[in-house]
DNA sequence: CTAGAGCGCTCG
DNA sequence: GTACGAGCGCTCTAGC
């Protein structure tokens, strides 16, 4: 049939196909070899839905699947940064490309690329080939460098949000019209495909710019007229690079096509090629489900698998539809969940509750899920009428299960032990039960799942994970909470709307757990999961709870004195300035600093701000200037009295009078804790002043805080793994491992050792750890970088562990992409193989994270055990600030808790890896956090 | 008014 | 252009 008038042409962008199915699903590989097949999969899959969804009254009369190919396109000979930032295609997808071109052709589909031109090239200029012969277009694909295209027949269909988008669409995304769209990318910009753009307009801004002048051209000669002084120079001066940005967006027309419109012609798959091919790639399910579509009998696919039995198959993908999820509003109902856990032995559990900190906050609703698809909310608190008014103005909606009720009848299977509970950061759901007197075991947390297994490749929050691994986009909570003044709690989301919102949230947990579970094992962080992850739910929530008194009269008392000081110190600044003006504002400080005063060594930051941060005030206090002296000062005084004295008072839980931080486990790649609401962990301890916050933090009567910190154990653990056997004797004669290092770096006899001399070696250390470069280090000591590299050449001499570690460290990593710690501890570094200083960043994270991360899974370890190793006494630990444990203590306990848990924390490596360097633990108590430590 | 970016400072 | 890993408060700007 000859492409003209009536006829439908489907463009499919291939690339995105095949990266959404290898980001989507699990390292799938083929079981007779091993050889990834994941993405192929996916793809096939993707395929196979999209020739069924495809049939019907709007149905293609034509279609293909459009590749790119190579690397090197004529965009990079007009700019050679071009996508320059783009990272390596991952290894085991690389043997998957050509594959994905099989398939395309197995399913009878034209398969199209062209060398040295980008897939959106091919599709524009098949796009507008069936346009000017009359025809329709749908693009098949989320790239918003396509929307270009859009109009006159042509639209976009996001396959994996089922969207259409028109000139609407883009309008909504752009601002403009498609045929302004590039007019507004040159000006944006792209930093996914390094495209310069203008700095500092964005979409919205260039949007503006373009529909106020009425296209780029005009804009860039009537650049003068703009009214925003920065705005107006950017687009003068940059603007070279903003006309070269919009050739590189432009998408080319008259690509040179060795086809037509033509042969594109849909064409039915031919069973004796597609099944044979899908038998070669081993989709079992796959191919029977085509065979039984085509009417042919299913390929057989011999079972010879080389990997270990238990090895589960992906998980088949279930449609959301949240018309499927159910929402129980009587006991019965609920029951026969209850009956149909008990039957399957598992559960995903969500709760909904009227805010976030989860020591005030009501339970709402539960949702549950026991497959993929299938959920359901119970609705128990939802109100109705004013939010705001206390006088009972707000009444319970009918139709929902008394809580006690509902509670009592889900209690026994949340505690059976013999049923699994699943969750997506399931201590927030743990400590609401707790406090409703359920006590939730035993677990299964895929925040945790996914951090055992992708640590350093991206965040663990439910969305991410369900974008990426689901390719399911969660309903977003905001429009059901509204923000702001304006915003409601859960209780007053309508029931209707919180069903969906709620329920979905389950069956996402549950189908996250399905994916996440089965891969423990193929990437052998099965016993960081079980032994250093899921355990820590239970004791953080405990530590949580527990809370640490707080004495409000300290921090007030403090917070005035401050006060008073920092009002002396601005008038004393306003003086010197001879204006009064923000002290608090970098800028306006910048400002009276090098404009008005003139002082040496203004820099000015990404921001074209001056930089004022506490290095550049110090050297201008040393040369003499009063002003940047007084702000350091003010700055201190600040710092202290906003974060500390003041915002902490607003943490202490009125009922308990304590403050209870939350911890987030899955909050730094290395393993480390993160506190947060507040922050725990950055309580002041440096200087004289600040230390005195901790006096605030006080025991109970009749009790004591006591502190125990591990000395040192980032260097032990560095000395043990990179075997260097001066440090281990200096640590194992308990020396001043600081001054040791100095004495055996510069010869200089311990006993004439002087401080400047350790605290160079003590820099030298720590910038070991860190990944030391010559430029971080002279930075650091303020001496010339040629002198701080002699240093480090000298250390390395002295210590050739060293060097050795930091090669043999780095080459894993870019062979594997990511770092181990010492108990198997998986930190990615996937930027380890980028070009330019990403690459540098990546090299001195993945020097650091083995050792921040082996301390952290110790301090872990030890946590895991404290519980019953102090269960008998009356002893409660609180606290994790990274290598110190703080707890309190009864007074006449202190000295058998101290012993005890000196004992789990210096053996918490013990048995998994035998160090050989001992770990110690100093111990310190007192009436408040500032005796204690 | 609200949201987000940037700066600066706190800790191990 | 740089030391590693975090969280949070303030200012400033853009946009409703």
């Amino acid at each position: 049939m000859t492409f003209g008038k009536g006829c439908h042409l489907h463009l499919i962008d291939g690339s995105a196909f095949i990266f959404r199915a290898f980001h989507a699903l699990p390292p799938l590989t083929r079981k007779s070899d091993g050889l990834p097949i994941g993405a192929v999969s996916g793809f096939c899959n993707m395929l196979q839905k999209y020739v069924e969804d495809a049939s019907g009254p709007d149905a293609p009369t034509h279609v293909a699947v459009i590749f790119d190919k190579g690397s090197h396109t004529f965009r990079n000979d007009m700019y050679d940064l071009y996508k320059a930032n783009r990272e390596e295609m991952p290894e085991a997808l690389r043997p998957q490309m050509p594959l994905t071109r099989r398939a395309t052709e197995a399913f009878n589909i034209a398969c199209k690329e062209l060398e040295g031109y980008e897939a959106d090239d091919i599709i524009a200029t098949l796009s507008v080939q069936a346009r000017e012969l009359g025809g329709r277009v749908t693009i098949i694909s989320s790239d918003k460098d396509l929307m270009q295209l859009v109009g006159g027949g042509v639209e976009m269909l996001d396959a994996m949000k089922n969207r259409r988008i028109d000139v609407d669409g883009v309008r909504e995304k752009f601002g403009v019209g498609p045929e302004r769209v590039v007019d507004v990318q040159a000006l944006a910009g792209d930093s996914v495909d390094n495209v310069p753009g203008a700095p500092g307009i964005g979409i919205k801004t260039a949007a503006l710019l373009i529909n106020e002048f009425g296209d780029l051209e005009t804009l860039l000669d009537r650049a003068e007229e703009i009214k925003q002084p920065k705005r107006r120079q950017t687009l003068i001066e940059k603007r070279d690079q903003i006309e070269l940005s919009k050739k590189l967006v432009q998408l080319d027309t008259n690509t040179p096509l060795d086809f037509t419109l033509d042969d594109l012609e849909v064409k039915e798959p031919d069973p004796d090629v597609l099944l044979p091919f899908l038998a070669e790639m081993e989709f079992r399910t796959l191919s029977k489900r085509i065979a039984d579509k085509l009417g042919a009998e299913a390929p057989v696919i011999a079972d010879t698998p080389v990997q270990a039995a238990g090895d589960d198959p992906a998980p088949e993908a279930v449609p959301f539809d949240a018309s499927a999820y159910e929402c129980v509003r009587d006991l019965e109902t609920l029951e026969k969940w209850v009956a149909a856990i008990r039957d399957r032995g598992v559960v995903a559990v969500d709760t909904e509750t009227t805010g976030l900190d989860e020591m005030t906050v009501d339970l709402v609703g539960i949702s549950l899920s026991t497959a993929a698809g299938k959920a359901c909310y119970i609705p128990l608190t939802h109100k109705t009428g004013a939010s705001d008014d206390l006088f009972g103005g707000a009444t319970l909606v009918e139709g929902q299960i008394p809580l006690d009720d509902a509670l009592a009848c889900l209690k026994p299977v949340l505690e059976d032990d013999a049923i699994l509970k699943i969750g997506q950061n399931m201590k927030y759901d743990a400590k609401i039960f707790a406090r409703y007197g359920v006590k939730v075991a035993p677990i299964d947390d895929t925040m945790l799942l996914s951090y055992a297994l992708h640590a350093g490749l991206h965040g663990h929050g439910m969305d991410t994970l369900s974008e990426r691994y689901l390719g399911h986009e969660p309903i977003p909570i905001k429009p059901l909470l509204g923000s702001g003044k304006s915003a409601i709690t859960f209780d007053f989301v309508p029931i209707e709307e919180a069903s969906a919102y709620a329920a979905e949230d389950a069956d996402i947990t549950w189908r996250l757990w399905e994916t996440f579970k089965p891969q423990l094992h193929r990437e052998k962080v099965t016993t960081v999961y079980e032994t250093l992850e899921r355990p820590m739910v239970p004791v953080l929530a405990e530590m949580e709870m527990a809370g640490v008194k707080v004495d409000r009269e300290v921090l007030s008392r403090m917070s005035n004195a401050f006060a008073q000081k920092m009002a002396g110190l601005e008038a004393e600044i306003h003086e010197l300035a001879g204006e009064t003006f923000n002290v608090g504002s970098p800028k306006q400080l910048g400002e009276i600093l090098f404009d008005k005063m003139s002082l040496p060594g203004g820099k000015r930051g990404k921001t074209g701000a001056y930089a004022t941060g506490a290095d550049v005030l110090e050297d201008l206090a040393a040369e003499g200037h009063d002003l940047p002296a007084r702000v350091l000062d003010w700055r201190q005084l600040s710092k202290l009295k906003s974060t500390y004295t003041d915002a902490l008072q607003d943490h202490i839980n009125p009922e308990t009078g304590r403050v209870h931080t939350s911890y987030i486990i899955s909050g730094a790649a290395t393993g480390r804790l993160a506190s947060t609401d507040p922050n725990l962990q950055n309580i002041p301890v440096r200087s004289e002043e600040g230390r005195r916050i901790r006096e605030a933090f006080v025991a109970d009567e009749g009790k004591l805080l006591l502190s125990l910190d591990y000395s040192q154990i980032e260097l032990r653990i560095l000395a043990h793994m990179a075997d260097l056997p001066a440090m281990k004797q200096a640590f194992a004669e308990g020396q001043d491992i600081h001054a040791a290092t100095a004495s055996e770096m510069f010869n200089v006899p311990l006993d004439q050792m002087t401080p400047e001399i350790r605290r160079q070696a003590k820099a030298i250390n720590f910038g070991v750890i860190y990944g030391i470069s010559g430029f971080g280090l002279a930075r650091n000591l303020r001496i010339p970088r040629a002198e701080a590299q002699g240093f480090i050449d000298s250390y390395f001499e002295r210590f050739p562990g060293i060097k050795d570690y930091m090669e043999e460290t780095k080459a894993f990593a870019k062979e594997h992409g990511f770092v181990r710690t010492l108990f198997g501890r998986r930190v990615h570094t996937p930027e380890i193989n980028a070009k330019g200083p990403r690459a540098g960043f990546a090299y001195r994270a993945a020097i650091n994270a083995p050792i921040q991360g082996t301390a952290a899974d110790i301090i872990r370890r030890a946590m895991i055990r404290m519980p019953a190793a102090i269960a008998d006494l009356p002893a409660k630990m609180l606290l994790q600030v990274h290598d110190e444990l703080i707890f309190e203590v009864d007074e006449n306990a202190v000295d058998t808790v101290t012993a005890r848990a000196r004992e789990v924390m210096e053996g918490a490596a013990d048995p998994a890896v035998h160090l050989n360097v001992k770990l110690v633990a100093d111990a310190g108590q007192g009436r408040n956090w500032a005796e204690a430590h």
